[in-house]
RNA sequence: GGAGAGGUGGCUGAGUGGUUGAAAGCGCUCCCCUGCUAAGGGAGUAUGUGGUAAUCCUGCAUCGAGGGUUCGAAUCCCUCCCUCUCCGCCA
């Protein structure tokens, strides 16, 4: 949510930055309901203020007579307040509404464009690997290895879901604990959370209410399936104030994620890039204002370091300004070398959300006149199952065995190549 | 799931209808005193949102959340959430 002050003082200004996005701020109905929202709230304000008034007075007055002509006054104006308290009540509610689907101000340095094509790619790194034989994708390559299995995922799900078994379910495995022990040897609290969330904690980092058809909603609890780490772990702080010497903040955790998919039909049907399941291993942040821009450097700097110690090729983007997501005032994305597609497909989304997804959760930092709004960040540490599809299909060989990634191999009991098990 | 007790400011803890946004203590901040430390004295110390350009001034709201009764609610009533104790069940 944006400061309002801002949608008071400077919104030309505003405007013009969000016509970034292709998002076009209504004044005329914003100045509309800030104006009726004034009215009812002065009105209904003095009004209470003189039945409050009213209501000592009555409490002192000894004369019987006197007494009885404040009460009857006193009645008059309390009806005349639940009136506009209501009149208040709702117009408080529309601005509300208004404000909650506002996107953030995008940051100065975020490239002009309307789609993904005009993300801005600032480097490449790592080798394209030479395949000198017919390659397989990874979906060919898990099933192999019966290590990928989407007939029994459909048998106890649906589509979109996947069985790992043996090696690759050990090598998912082994990614995930790598990811965080190293994130927590750069300084990152491990941190473990529900998968449930409530409503207040999605409309805390931007979910709701503008997105519920993303998620997966718990049918006999006002609950939902939490679409990414980023909702429970961001959320720890909703409502509290926060010491300055405590920050920064930083935590990794690992959890499934569940995404509807709704709109995606055509999409990645072929393999694990694009499941309404999949795990990540995720790093937030809790910052002051002016560390935030430095931050989030870092943080896209330590989920690429995973890339590169796994020695996947990869190229890092800077999201353009139709393509950064809601709350985000500017974002990173991390893709991976797939070989089998000839492209990169992203693997991690590094964003700095400003204030506001603090501003919705109410995260502040005490201060000793005005306490100020925190910045959060985060972002993917990586995907684990694209992290682990990219690994089957660059580090494959001719006779279909998967080397196993330097790193990894002390997760995997030692073992250096996956081999065909039958 | 059943029975009971309870949720008050950074913390402890008073307060059962009327200047209570809330006693007292602790903690914290500033000032004074002091050679230093300790001790002592004084002042201050919740959050949000309006009127405002404003950190001055001032209104309103907030005692788990939301409703209700009342001229007036931290105090009474209802619903929900949470915590604790006991029983049951369960990984």
């Amino acid at each position: 949510m944006l400061d309002i002050n801002l949608l008071r003082n400077n919104l030309k200004e505003l405007q013009f930055n969000l016509k970034r996005r292709g998002f076009n701020l209504d004044q005329k109905k914003f100045e509309k309901l800030d104006t009726e929202r004034k009215k009812y709230q002065i009105e209904s304000e003095s009004l209470q203020e003189k039945s409050n008034t009213l209501a000592r007075e009555i409490a002192q007055e000894k004369n019987q007579d006197h007494k009885d002509q404040k009460l009857q006054e006193a009645k008059k104006i309390s009806a005349e307040i639940k009136k506009l308290k209501s009149n208040l009540d709702s117009s408080i509610k529309r601005l509300n509404d208004f404000l909650l689907e506002i996107p953030n101000l995008l940051a100065d340095d975020v490239p002009e464009g309307n789609t993904e094509e005009n993300n801005l790619v600032l480097y490449e790194k790592g080798n394209i690997p030479k395949f000198n034989f017919e390659i397989k994708d990874h979906q060919e390559l898990g099933e192999l290895f019966n290590g990928i299995n989407f007939e029994e995922s459909v048998t106890i799900a649906k589509s979109r879901f996947v069985v790992f078994r043996r090696e690759i379910a050990k090598l998912h495995r082994a990614l995930i604990q790598y990811m965080l022990d190293t994130h927590v040897n750069e300084g990152y609290e491990e941190i473990y959370v529900p998968y449930l969330v409530n409503v207040d904690s999605l409309k805390g980092t931007g979910q709701l209410p503008k997105f519920e058809e993303d998620l997966f909603k718990i049918s006999n609890e006002e609950m939902y399936l939490i679409p990414t780490a980023e909702v429970p772990v961001s959320n720890i702080y909703r409502n509290k104030i926060l010491n300055s010497d405590e920050l920064p903040i930083r935590y990794v955790a690992h959890t499934p994620c569940f995404r509807s998919e709704a709109g995606s039909y055509g999409k990645d049907t072929k393999g694990i890039i694009r499941q309404h399941q999949f795990d990540k291993v995720e790093l937030v942040k809790f910052v002051h204002p002016e560390d935030s821009d430095d931050e989030l450097e870092n943080l896209t700097a330590d989920a690429e370091r995973i890339l590169i110690n796994l020695n996947l090729p990869y190229r890092k983007v800077i999201l353009c300004s139709g393509d950064t997501g809601f709350a985000s005032s500017k974002t990173y994305d991390l893709e991976v070398w797939f070989p089998s597609q000839k492209t990169y497909r992203e693997i991690s989304s590094c964003s700095n959300f400003g204030d506001f997804q603090s501003r919705r959760m109410k995260i502040r930092i005490k201060q000793s006149k005005n306490n100020i709004l925190c910045h959060t960040l985060n972002g993917s540490g990586l995907a684990v199952g694209r992290t682990l599809a990219a690994i089957l299909e660059n580090y494959q060989t001719e006779k279909g065995s998967i080397i196993v990634p330097d790193v990894l191999i002390d997760y995997m009991d030692g073992t250096k190549e996956l081999n065909l098990s039958r």
